[in-house]
DNA sequence: GAGACTAAGACGACCGGTCGTATTTACGAT
DNA sequence: ATCGTAAATACGACCGGTCGTCTTAGTCTC
């Protein structure tokens, strides 16, 4: 049984250089010196760097899920909610790491899936936030809830972006006073 | 006196490359492949592969002048320009370079500069068209014109994404009817 | 012949991954 | 509980290949 902790490192390690410098800028050696294990290790933990590439998403979304928490708050309406999730999940400037990865990697057979998967939950998250919205009131109903809630992840995504070449969190701050506007009644 | 279709066929096959697979993903040796040149040539037509690849960006945008000339179709309203603009830029399974290069590069020295000169471009088009639109009654007076542009920008290239990894335009034309309802008076 | 240009192949660094050996762990017998 | 052995795991050194760039020989032009 290997020490959790070289696999955890390891695991740290590549999600930190993925998302400063990229998935190809970033290479194996660097990563393993980074998390202070022999480079020998590293596939007795991965399989390959396609599989830490994959398991960094995973544990990017998964840091998340509290932040997603926000999105079920039962004592709030469902706009204010989803203000509070996008509030959580803040200003990065290395941006964010699906979207950074799905620029770099959606081409490829070994990421498309969990990439277009990843997209998929994120959508559904807040489509599930949004039709509580328009139960309680606060989110308007002539579009269906799935439609906002893409446009909603769009607009996040590309304010993102904009951020990251910014260096600012200006971008996030304007998609939020948008999406207000947007998705009220 | 270098071949002038040497370079021109570099850029093409840089920018094409860039385009598909990435930045880091692509390496000298398949560019020069793909144009037909020697790869000792390459040297003589660009100083490094950085300079290829911010004369890909440039080329890219320069690729869409005849687009962005739609933006300035006095003959039409300002929000009917945006669409018809938005429309003209279309669907690519491989995304927006821009976009793409900003998720990948923006952190870097070498990129950081010109695709930023890029957003901002693209956004001073953009905002211009809204600020036609706001004098002729088509877009919303409530919000600035520079922040309706970035919305735009930040929106579209969100759904560029999202139609990247779905591998389905159905994220534009969302974004295309969100923005003629965002910024309708 | 001199100078400018071209380009084949070499360069040192790095790439993701492998493999033989060393170390650790697990297990059964005593 | 201890020990010997087998199995599993760890890892240092190595692999063949690719990376972006440069050097230098060859070619062309004047």
């Amino acid at each position: 049984m290997p020490k959790p902790n070289h696999k955890e490192a390891l695991l740290d390690a590549g999600l930190a250089a993925f998302h400063h410098r990229g998935y190809h800028a970033t290479g194996v050696q660097e990563i393993v010196s980074s998390a202070g294990v022999p480079k020998g290790s590293f596939y007795s933990h991965f399989e390959s760097k396609d599989a830490l590439g994959l398991a960094a998403l995973a544990r990017y979304w998964e840091d998340r899920a509290k932040a997603r928490a926000l999105l079920r708050d039962a004592g709030l309406p469902g706009l204010e909610r989803l203000d509070r999730y996008l509030a959580a999940l803040g200003y990065s400037e290395d941006g964010c790491l699906i979207g950074n990865l799905t620029a770099e990697l959606a081409q490829l057979d070994a990421f498309r899936q969990d990439l277009s998967r990843l997209w998929r939950q994120w959508t559904d998250a807040l489509s599930q936030c949004l039709a509580d919205g328009q139960r309680d009131g606060s989110v308007r109903t002539d579009v269906p809830a799935t439609e906002l809630a893409r446009t909603v992840l769009a607009l996040w995504e590309g304010a993102v972006l904009s951020a990251k070449v910014e260096r600012s969190p200006k971008p996030l701050n304007m998609a939020r006073r948008t999406l207000r506007h947007l998705l009220a009644p």
